[in-house]
RNA sequence: GGUCGCGUAGCUCAGGGGAUAGAGCAACGGCCUUCUAAGCCGUCGGUCGCAGGUUCGAUUCCUGCCGCGAUCACCA
């Protein structure tokens, strides 16, 4: 709850208290902020005390308001308006928290606490292929959600946990062995990253054809799969990696290596980062050590083709396989013995997860086998779990091309950018700073049409709708910061006092300046549920209202142009807060706004 | 089939036990000799999937149904 909302809850006790002599239930107090539509600032519904004031809504209305006017002094007025009685707060109220929000350095910003950490996973790529439109999605999240969890005084860690060994990389290997003649990414110019990928495409081609092949010659499709040669390359290769066969190895560094290079690239260019990379080659030995003390311990099972299993059948979900016949470990194993060092490493208050939804169940399991194997923090993971990224034509699909590469669309974004620019008639490729802003508002207009949509559902990339620079989209707030930095260089350089010194009359205030002022006083609330809510989503649509109210009060009213003093101060200080909001809402998102574009 | 999630304007999405359900895009019409028109204003557009239930009040909560999706691997 806002303060004043929490003070008009408040408040109605005291008032049905004194003017009914019964306590209501909390939840008979039901208080909102009025809607635009109507005179006032907050708004108490009526009906839940009709109960105990045994009167009409309006009567009981009017009997409320009539004491809150006269026993607080916070509320200035009040309307009845059916079962609502809509409250107005005193112009001394606006006025006080106009001037604490300008002098506080960062308003609706929770200085970060001394306390244990809340460790985030996102990103999580594997080592075969180059990040695409899914991974975009995970990125922009992960590190939005960082910077909110932080403006909400948690001391974050940013974890990447890279998925480097297993048989998707091992096939990269062999192709990369059999038919690579030695290709590197300086001979051929290529990113790293697509290096690897193209040779994991080709795996899969020729792997193909050989399946045909054998099933051209009788042998089922099942064994086929299993049995054609590249295949059986790529599984011993693997059996050789875990043996830590030096030439499979020393092969595998160099390769990873590649893709590392190339990763570093595109992370940077998105603005992610991480405060510690995990490699699975250098935990998943972790997760079979935790397994096998289980087992010692009773509480998982060893079959008799000695494959290890946690039996979750008592709490409705099946048995889950953690070691093979062969010893070797599964994801799920890898994930455990993760966790665990993480825990050891941070003593964390709060694990979250940035991982699609399709893996919801496996979370639901790795939580159930750590409270299973004695682990009690298990209860501190949360995995966030964030819908699909589809495209117009459906899901992506490798086989089919239609996976959208990360690289390419950040630089299909950036020539949009451009090409808008120009046609617009504002920077043009070669202007100072020019490849900045194109870099700026193309990133910007990425983020947003991703972050903008709640993590939980699923979005559809629409390519035309994205590289829509107008409504509601990144390049539009950024647009309206930029004719906020303008006005405020102006002020500036005509030496306008940008600041309030007490003389000046908030009664005044039009219908635009309070829309904005109302919407500042909501921001450290919104940045409230957005931690809460983990939802980068809520801090972007508030963004695009605040933007949107100022746009509307920039257009009907003067700031530069008023010629009196306390009135163009009252909205130079609007401005002023706006665009710090503004610039710091976006800030959550990991979208930079420019000085001019 | 079991489990979980989702169904709001032509499209993409907000909202959410309360007042006439909101934006953007698309379509149409206005506004640049005045602070950046990547802007502003207006028109058009909805039985909030369907049916019950709880409630003074349901689009919101509950149940069932229909539709869509994910998942239920000795894959990750």
């Amino acid at each position: 709850m806002t303060r004043p909302e929490k003070l008009l809850f408040q408040n109605t006790i005291a008032a049905v208290q004194a003017l009914y002599h019964t306590t209501p239930d909390d939840s008979m107090v039901s208080v909102q902020r009025t809607r635009t539509d109507f005179e006032g600032d907050y708004t108490l519904v009526l009906f839940p005390l009709l109960r105990i004031s045994k009167k009409s809504p309006e009567d009981t209305a009017a009997e409320i308001g009539n004491w809150l006017i006269t026993h607080r002094e916070e509320w200035e007025t009040f309307q009845v308006v059916k079962g609502f009685l809509n409250l107005k707060l005193t112009t001394a109220y606006w006025k006080h928290f106009l001037q604490a929000a300008l002098d506080e350095r960062d308003y609706g910003v929770i200085p970060i606490k001394k306390e244990a950490p809340v460790v985030v996973e996102y990103s999580s790529p594997n080592t075969n292929k180059p990040l695409h439109l899914g991974h975009i999605r995970n990125n922009f999240l992960g590190e939005a959600i960082c910077n909110i969890l932080a403006a909400n005084g948690f001391p974050v860690v940013r974890v990447n946990l890279v998925n480097d060994r297993g048989i998707h990389i091992c096939k990269s290997m062999v192709a990369w062995l059999k038919f690579g003649n030695g290709e590197t990414p300086e001979s051929s110019g290529m990113k790293g990253d697509h290096l690897i990928g193209k040779y994991y495409v080709l795996f899969d081609q020729v792997w193909k054809k050989e399946v045909a092949g054998l099933v051209a010659q009788g042998l089922s499709d099942e064994v086929a799969r299993e049995e054609a040669p590249l295949m059986v390359e790529a599984r011993e290769m693997l059996r050789k990696w875990e043996q830590g066969d030096r030439v499979v190895r020393d092969l595998w560094l160099r390769m990873n290596e590649w893709v590392y290079e190339g990763f570093a690239l595109t992370y940077q260019r998105m603005g992610v980062h991480f405060d510690k990379t995990y490699y699975e080659s250098e935990t998943y030995l972790l997760g079979k050590d935790l397994v096998l003390k289980g087992l010692e311990e009773k509480k998982l099972v060893r079959k008799s083709d000695s494959s290890v299993w946690a039996d979750l059948s008592d709490e409705g979900l099946d048995e889950k396989i953690l070691l093979r016949s062969d010893g070797t470990s599964v994801y799920m194993t890898q994930d455990l013995g993760t966790a665990n060092l993480r825990f050891l490493d941070y003593g964390p208050q709060k694990m979250v997860y940035v991982v699609g939804n399709e893996q919801n169940y496996h979370f639901d399991v790795l939580q159930r086998i750590l409270h299973k194997l004695g682990y009690d923090w298990a209860s501190r993971i949360f995995h966030l779990s964030y819908g699909m990224v589809e495209l117009p034509q459906g899901k992506m699909k490798s086989r089919e091309g239609t996976v959208v590469d990360a690289d390419d669309l950040m630089d299909a974004m950036y020539e949009t950018s451009r090409q808008m620019s120009e046609a617009l008639g504002k920077v043009k490729a070669g202007d100072q700073g020019a490849e900045a802003l194109f870099s700026l508002v193309s990133l910007g207009a990425l983020k947003y049409f991703i972050l903008k949509v709640d993590p939980k559902k699923k979005m559809l990339f629409n390519p035309e709708e994205s590289i829509d620079f107008n409504g509601n989209t990144g390049p539009f707030i950024q647009y309206t910061y930029a004719r906020i930095r303008s006005l405020l260089r102006k002020a500036e350089n005509q030496g306008k006092r940008i600041s309030l010194n007490g003389d000046e009359d908030f009664a005044v205030l039009n219908q635009a300046e309070m829309a904005i002022l109302k919407a500042l006083h909501e921001y450290p609330e919104i940045v409230r549920a957005a931690g809460e809510g983990l939802s980068p989503a809520m801090i972007a649509n508030y963004a695009y209202d605040l933007a949107k109210a100022f746009n509307g009060f920039y257009q009907e009213v003067p700031v530069l142009k008023e010629e009196d003093e306390n009135k163009a101060a009252i909205r130079l200080s609007l401005v002023l807060m706006t665009g710090r909001v503004i610039q710091r809402a976006m800030a959550l998102l990991g979208i930079a706004v420019p000085e001019r574009m």
